[in-house]
RNA sequence: GGGCACGUAGCUCAGCGGAUAGAGCGUUCGCCUCCGGAGCGAAAGGUCGUGGGUUCGAUCCCCGCCGUGCCCGCCA
């Protein structure tokens, strides 16, 4: 039986603190349910859900539940009743029970029970905040997927942090996750990124040739072509622009893998568009789907036929404006409104040449053939329209809805002050004239710690604001960077204790002979149940694909440092009228927070450093 | 026209249906010369865009409206 007096130091279990909180009020439920104090209530089953969560003040406990409420409902009996049949099966002595007006349980976490979970600490290291998820999953994440035509921008960047660090956060919640890179390395782009090229290459060889329309027009491809000049001379005049294509897909592809890598973003795979074409990935997924039903030739799809389409852009409402080119033959259509798209899509058009969405289908049906159960994927806003046909592509296979996540995620705007006015501008990105800012910038510009951190710190569906005099700073207005000192405070605290005649020992000792606390200060136990709390804040990071909590954690917890290094003095000479207990007590935490600093920082992929 | 997201303190943003809505910056007022200096403490500052609804309870869920951003191809 899993009390409350067993609650804490227990090594084996992988439940966060909530998680043990609400087992207990679980069980004291079923207690208090078998002993006839729950009404009208006929079951416990299916299990009520038990929030436990911690309280904005700190006169309702440490933590608190108001499950009582909920309950009062079907029990027919005042919440306070109930919430007091709940307490009295609760108590224990490592924590103390009270129950608060409307209903809540309030909870407050005794001395032994902190002391045991900060043991916990010492002991697990970085394995601290390790959990188990209720549903265990194979996920496959999928992030960035950029055309191999450039350097990889802002935009590229926030994908790759938050790819990047949700992999690790899901994976440290207990799910298997792999993470893969779409190169987008098919299609007329890929041409056009030849010609371009080649345009340029000829330029760089003196000839006055003009670029096409369209073309991709950033100063990376006049280097490219420049260096080829230097290199080959007009050797290659010949070549077709295929050649040109091959060539510079393989430099930028490099250059996007050496800059991920720099960003401290790893994918398990790089998956190419290409190869679907050529392992018959396209044909075969087409081939399920007809089997399945889900495909029709027509000349326009069953909406346009029907005149089901309204409210369209100028675009849209001239659907067959691709006649005059292609005959008006007979497309191949994907029933996506079956599954809630507005409309049915083209995989084939009528000319025989498959769509990009052909191919996604592919790559998505091979993702399932390939055993994942979920597929997350991270796109920008601008991709939002293409959801609805994705997750009908995932119920047109045969899959459930929810077993595709596309997370949509809001562009990145870079703000700078300009030195002539004082006035913080933005620095306005163009695509075509291929002005990006690059991720390669960014860390030149701020380094990966700070840039990660900026895009890491918003939730993905609100619009980045990139501050780079704020990212560049070097004090304490500069989150990141207070994050870090405060990490690489603790480091020194232990580094020097040695020296201050305080060796670390092999344990720590938190409580005194009569099993009071020895950390007692306001600082102390806030920094304490701040640091037992990082599980949960794992947890929800994980489920709620939120790396931001993590950043947010990760402040408040530097703060709680902040906080407690001011008013809890630890080493000799500062320290020396204190008992020795008690600093080595508080020098136990010091080494415990290091511990949950670090790990936190290390799932955001962020430097732990040392020393500033 | 339609879709998605957003609207919270002067600014930038947090906020898992719970109690008195938080943080940083900025502003005002006090401290501090300290194990690691670039600080610490406090105060002021809010009709959570707006009008309804659901709920014991709504910043959070649902609907309408207003404002902002992105998107709506047999492109990729």
């Amino acid at each position: 039986m899993h009390t409350i007096h067993t609650l804490g130091g227990n090594t084996m279990t992988a439940l966060s603190l909530q998680q043990q909180l609400a087992e207990s009020i679980y069980i004291a439920l079923g207690t208090a349910f078998e002993a006839g104090q729950l009404g009208q209530l006929t079951q416990l089953s299916p299990r009520p859900s038990i929030v436990v969560e911690k309280p904005k003040v700190s006169e309702h406990g440490d933590y608190a539940t108001p499950v009582a409420m909920s309950l009062a409902k079907p029990c027919r009996l005042a919440p306070l009743t109930i919430a007091e049949a709940i307490a009295s099966h609760l108590t224990g002595d490592k924590i103390a029970v009270e129950v608060a007006k409307p209903g809540f349980i309030n909870l407050r976490l005794g001395h032994r029970f902190v002391a045991a979970e900060l043991q916990r600490i010492l002991e697990l290291k970085g394995d601290y905040g390790r959990t188990v998820p209720e549903q265990p999953e194979r996920i496959l994440l999928e992030f960035v997927s950029a055309n191999p035509t450039g350097p990889l921008h802002l935009g590229h960047g926030r994908w790759a942090a938050i790819g990047s660090s949700l992999e690790r956060i899901l994976q440290f919640a207990g799910y298997t996750v792999d993470s893969e890179f779409y190169i987008n390395d098919a299609g007329n782009q890929m041409q056009l990124l030849g010609l371009s090229l080649k345009q340029r290459y000829l330029q760089a060889l003196g000839e006055a040739v003009e670029l096409p329309d369209g073309s991709y027009k950033g100063s990376y491809l006049k280097e490219l072509a420049e260096q080829l000049a230097a290199a080959q001379g007009d050797s290659l005049r010949g070549e077709p622009v295929e050649w040109f294509s091959a060539y510079a897909e393989g430099r930028l592809l490099a250059q996007q893998k050496i800059t991920l890598q720099q960003f401290r973003t790893d994918f398990d795979r790089w998956y190419s568009e290409r190869s679907l074409h050529q392992a018959g990935a396209i044909e075969a997924a087409l081939a399920d789907l007809e089997a399945r039903g889900m495909l029709y030739r027509a000349t326009c799809s069953r909406q346009e036929q029907n005149g089901e389409i309204t409210g369209r852009s100028k675009k849209a409402q001239a659907p067959h404006a691709f006649d005059e080119e292609d005959g008006g033959g007979e497309a191949l259509f994907f029933k996506a409104a079956d599954f809630g798209d507005e409309m049915d899509r083209v995989v084939k058009r009528a000319d025989g040449n498959t769509t990009y969405l052909a191919a996604d289908i592919a790559y998505h049906w091979d993702k399932y053939q390939r055993g994942y159960g979920r597929l997350i994927n991270i796109w920008g806003a601008d991709h939002h329209g293409y959801v609805p046909r994705m997750k009908a592509v995932a119920q047109a296979l045969g899959h459930p809805a929810d077993s595709l996540e596309i997370l949509i995620g809001q562009m990145v705007r870079l703000f700078k002050t300009n030195p002539e006015t004082g006035q913080k501008e933005e620095m306005r990105m163009s695509k075509r004239r291929g002005e990006l800012v690059s991720i390669d910038d960014l860390i030149e510009e701020v380094g990966v710690d700070a840039g990660r951190w900026f895009l890491l710190s918003q939730s993905l569906n609100t619009t980045v604001n990139f501050d780079l005099d704020l990212a560049q700073s070097e004090k304490f207005d500069n989150p990141v960077f207070y994050v870090q000192y405060n990490h690489a405070r603790c480091c020194s605290i232990l580094r020097k204790a040695p020296e201050r005649g305080m060796p670390i020992p092999e344990r720590f000792e938190f409580l005194r002979p009569d099993g009071s606390a020895w950390l007692e200060t306001p600082q102390e136990r806030a920094l304490a149940l701040r640091l037992l709390a990082a599980p949960d804040e794992y947890r929800f990071a994980a489920i709620d694909r939120a790396p931001q909590r993590l950043t947010q954690f990760a402040y408040d917890l530097a703060s709680d440092v902040s906080q407690f290094y001011e008013h809890c003095p630890i080493l000799p000479p500062l320290a020396e009228d204190l008992q020795p207990a008690l600093r080595y007590a508080r020098l136990g935490l010091v080494v415990a927070t290091r511990q949950v600093l670090a790990t936190t920082l290390t799932l955001l992929g962020i430097e732990p450093r040392e020393s500033m």
